[in-house]
DNA sequence: CAAAGTTGTTTAATCGATTAAACAGTATAG
DNA sequence: CTATACTGTTTAATCGATTAAACAACTTTG
């Protein structure tokens, strides 16, 4: 590369040290600074094309506006357009993101965020693997500020910001049960990660409030590394299957829902008159379907704006953790139509 | 944050200088180090659990092993995919990736390139967009390390990754013709972007080829920044109103047919009897429909690898610029099932 | 008018590494 | 037995900023 214009080069050009030069350019002791020479300098940054080398400044500051960016896999759309919010409000703060993509697995969680600590970020937006609870303990030790996001451990005291999977599901389930569906089945996932596991468990206490007896056949858990396809198609079969089967299923995501439409459609099974669907995350892609699906939508906006405003202000000074869920919005579309017979 | 562990930290409690801890750490002039003594500074290392400071490290050898990925939307699965794909590749090699979204905005582009290079990332992946090219001039003349990805400009000579836009075109044409087409419509972008302009170039010339007389009513641009929905309603329905309307379309994207596919839908027009369709990029959305869409798939892995390793051997030594045009596949779906009588 | 305060700027240490060059001690060669 | 080469390690400069402290030259104050 060429060589760069440095704080030398201004300091040599006006006649002056680059002590000075640097109180000028970054507005410190405006008021002791000669007015004359201040806009020389100014002038002679301008021309010399002159740009701060961050890491430069870092190095003395220890500080890189920087934020270290984790999550499952970026190419997901959820942490897509999460990714998306947050490089924005983080960029309209001066600070710049560095992502990796952890694939679900703790450990590459935890090889990333040593890469992103080598590199001196300012703190971390995490979407947390299943068992990354030590990964998360690391970062206390060491007192990285950092925000969880859509994921948290319950027993961990920090900053997240997730959905209230919980009252989704209530949610979806009574929406259900109020468009005259006696036997909701759900398809959730099989993990630990507790985001996940409430979404079942809003299912269950539903149920329970509206003294629906709960049949454990009800529920066909999805293991998270399975072939999601295939157990799908297994899961709703099986639900199918039972003396009084499902007349209604809540699928977990839209990566579950998007394969179970596609098995479901090719049963020939009629939506909503044989079977009424919702599912959590939007599902653009059954827009083209005959029946485009209810389903859950989640305030990414909110999400990612709210996880990184919290992180910027522990960066910022320490401050207590800020634990916060945001509520779906049910977005009611054809799959759930009220059928009077069913 | 902690206080860290520096070389220094090892370096007296082994007893040594820093300037040993560095060489065994590095492993550099391992011949003319004492063996044991290396033994004990990796233990320290270990015990006192030292990571580099990437920042100090930097500064010094200027070189941060840190990429800047720019393109429009990391929210758009075309490039989240690539984003994916390329923080793999050069998380393998060591590298990190800073991403920014420029919105499809030159001069938001040209800020955060400014703002990347700041913080002397080592080079950089971009999708320009329209009107890009004093950026890439900038770069060009500060001898920074790039590769354009997805979109290039003809009259500047350097590095470029993209799909060969033109034949993909030709053979989605060749494709509807095959099938008993004779008058293929299209709806591409309008835009100076030369990957899109390919794209329609393609569709005439595949006409030409084929000595059917290219209608200019067969084809109607969509303005980059206009309302795609309203925009995509109003050419179909135009194209479906002439004299001899279109027998079938082909869209220059995913987004394009999306919307398209609605409308058509809506309007109870029926694929591929009534109309045949073929897009550009993935179609998963399309699974649901009741005619998939044949579609015109990019070779992302490909695209993202190349270009990341083309990126990071400019980096190790300069080279002459690579430009590479990557192939389409078509697959074939069943809206462009032949259909005998139309 | 000497002491104290202001003003405008410079000096020099520092951040945490890297690395050329120096150096002391030992081994080898002529 | 010098001179030379090698071995193992240290010294010290450096990357490009920041910033507390020093300083010189004026002003003000009592």
């Amino acid at each position: 590369m060429k060589k760069k214009v440095g704080l030398k080069d201004i300091a040599a050009k006006v006649g002056v040290s680059t002590a000075l030069v640097s109180y000028v350019l970054n507005h410190i002791k405006t008021d002791r600074i000669g007015k004359e020479i201040a806009v020389r300098i100014k002038i002679a940054a301008e021309e010399l094309n002159y740009r701060t080398n961050q890491i430069a400044k870092s190095l003395k500051t220890s500080k890189t506006f920087t934020i270290g960016l984790i999550v499952a896999d970026i190419s997901n759309p959820f942490f897509s357009t999460l990714a998306r919010i947050i490089e924005e409000e983080a960029y309209k703060k001066n600070y710049t993101v560095i992502f990796g993509s952890a694939e679900e697995q703790a450990e590459r969680s935890f090889k990333l965020i040593n890469a992103l600590l080598d590199r001196q970020v300012d703190g971390f937006i995490i979407a947390p693997a299943e068992n990354a609870e030590s990964n998360i303990k690391y970062l206390i030790q060491h007192d990285v500020p950092f925000v969880l996001i859509d994921r948290y451990f319950p027993y961990i005291e920090t900053n997240w910001v997730t959905l209230d999977n919980y009252k989704a599901s209530l949610t979806a389930v009574q929406h259900l049960l109020a468009g005259g569906n006696k036997r909701p089945g759900m398809i959730p996932y099989n993990t630990t990660l507790n985001n996940l596991r409430e979404r079942k468990t809003g299912y269950e206490n539903a149920l329970q409030k509206n003294n629906i007896h709960f049949e454990k056949d009800w529920c066909k858990e999805i293991l998270f590394d399975s072939n999601i396809k295939s157990s799908v198609e297994k899961a709703i079969e099986e639900l199918l299957a039972i003396p009084s089967p499902v007349d209604s299923i809540l699928f977990a995501s839209n990566t579950l829902a998007f394969h179970g439409l596609k098995y479901i459609h090719s049963k020939g099974i009629k939506i909503p008159e044989d079977l009424t669907i919702v599912t959590f995350d939007e599902m653009e892609a059954s827009d083209l379907f005959y029946a485009p699906l209810t389903y859950l939508e989640q305030p990414l906006l909110e999400m990612g704006q709210l996880s990184t405003r919290i992180l910027l202000e522990n960066i910022e000074t320490k401050k207590d953790p800020v634990q916060i869920k945001l509520d779906a919005t049910l977005v009611v579309r054809k799959s759930t139509l009220p059928v009077l017979v069913k």
